[in-house]
DNA sequence: TTGATATATAAAAATATAAGAATATTTGAA
DNA sequence: TTCAAATATTCTTATATTTTTATATATCAA
C-alpha cells in the first residue's frame, strides 16, 4: 500500500480544474489528446503536460493507436474522489458541546466563541 | 452547494501533508495549537498558518479558552477524505479491452502498447 | 503592573506550480 | 522521401504556496 506521504501527493495532483475535468471525462471512456483539446480550453501542449503528469503519477495510461494516443483510467480513487467532489454536504459537523479535551485547555471554561 | 471551482480548492487545502496531520488528530478531538506543536515538526507560527488557511476556508474553527484556541472540525467532508486516504485500493482499474471510442481514432487499431 | 505563556500576523525568502512559446518526435499518407 | 497531423518535450516566465524570521496581541499569574 502506498504511503501517506504519496496519497497526499496524488490528492494534490489530481486536485486540479484542469485535471479534474479530463479525469470526468475519461469516466466516460477512452479520449486523445485532440478530444480534449476540444472542450478544455487550453493549448495543446497544456493539455498533453497535464496528460504527462497524471501518467507519471500513475493515475492514467494509454494506448497508442497509430499518432493517436489512446488514455484511459488506471487509478481507482479518481472514481472515489469524483464521487466525493458531486456529494452534497449539507449540515457541519456539530460543534464539540463540552469537556476538556487539550492537554493544557480547560475548554470549554471561558468560553468566548 | 458549493460550485465544483470551490470543492476543487478546498481540495487542493486539505491536500497538504501537515494539515492532513492537523486533520486527522482533530478527528480525535478538539486540541489546541501547543498540542500540534508537539507531534507536527514545524514552529509554532507555522502551526499557526495552516490552522487560519484551514479556518479561512470553513474546514476548522475554533473556541477560545483563556489564552488557548480550542481547534475542531467543521466540514464534513474532511472525514471522507480521510477515509479515502485510508483505503486500500488493490488493484488497478481494467485497461479498456476494445472498441473504438475516441472521436478520430480507431482504437484498438493498431494497438502497440 | 509586570513578566511569561499562547497564539497570531506581517514581511521576506525559498520553493513549487502553472502556463506559454518554441521546437521536437512519431507516424500515416501522398 | 516528403509533408502534415497528433502529440510530446523543453525552456522560460509568471504566479502561487510554503516556510522562516521577527514582531505583535491577548491573557493569566505573581
Amino acid at each position: 500500500m502506498r504511503s501517506l506521504g504519496k496519497r497526499i501527493e496524488l490528492l494534490k495532483v489530481i486536485a486540479h480544474s484542469v485535471r479534474i475535468k479530463i479525469l470526468e471525462e475519461l469516466t466516460k471512456g477512452v479520449k486523445c489528446v485532440t478530444d480534449f483539446e476540444e472542450f478544455l480550453d487550453i493549448s495543446q501542449p497544456n493539455v498533453s503536460q497535464h496528460l504527462s503528469l497524471l501518467r507519471r503519477y500513475g493515475v492514467i495510461d494509454y494506448y497508442i493507436d497509430g499518432r493517436l494516443r489512446c488514455y484511459f483510467l488506471r487509478d481507482p480513487i479518481v472514481t472515489d474522489i469524483i464521487r466525493l467532489l458531486d456529494k452534497d454536504y449539507k449540515e457541519e459537523l456539530p460543534a464539540p458541546a463540552c469537556c476538556p479535551v487539550t492537554k493544557k485547555g480547560k475548554y470549554p471554561g471561558k468560553r468566548r466563541r
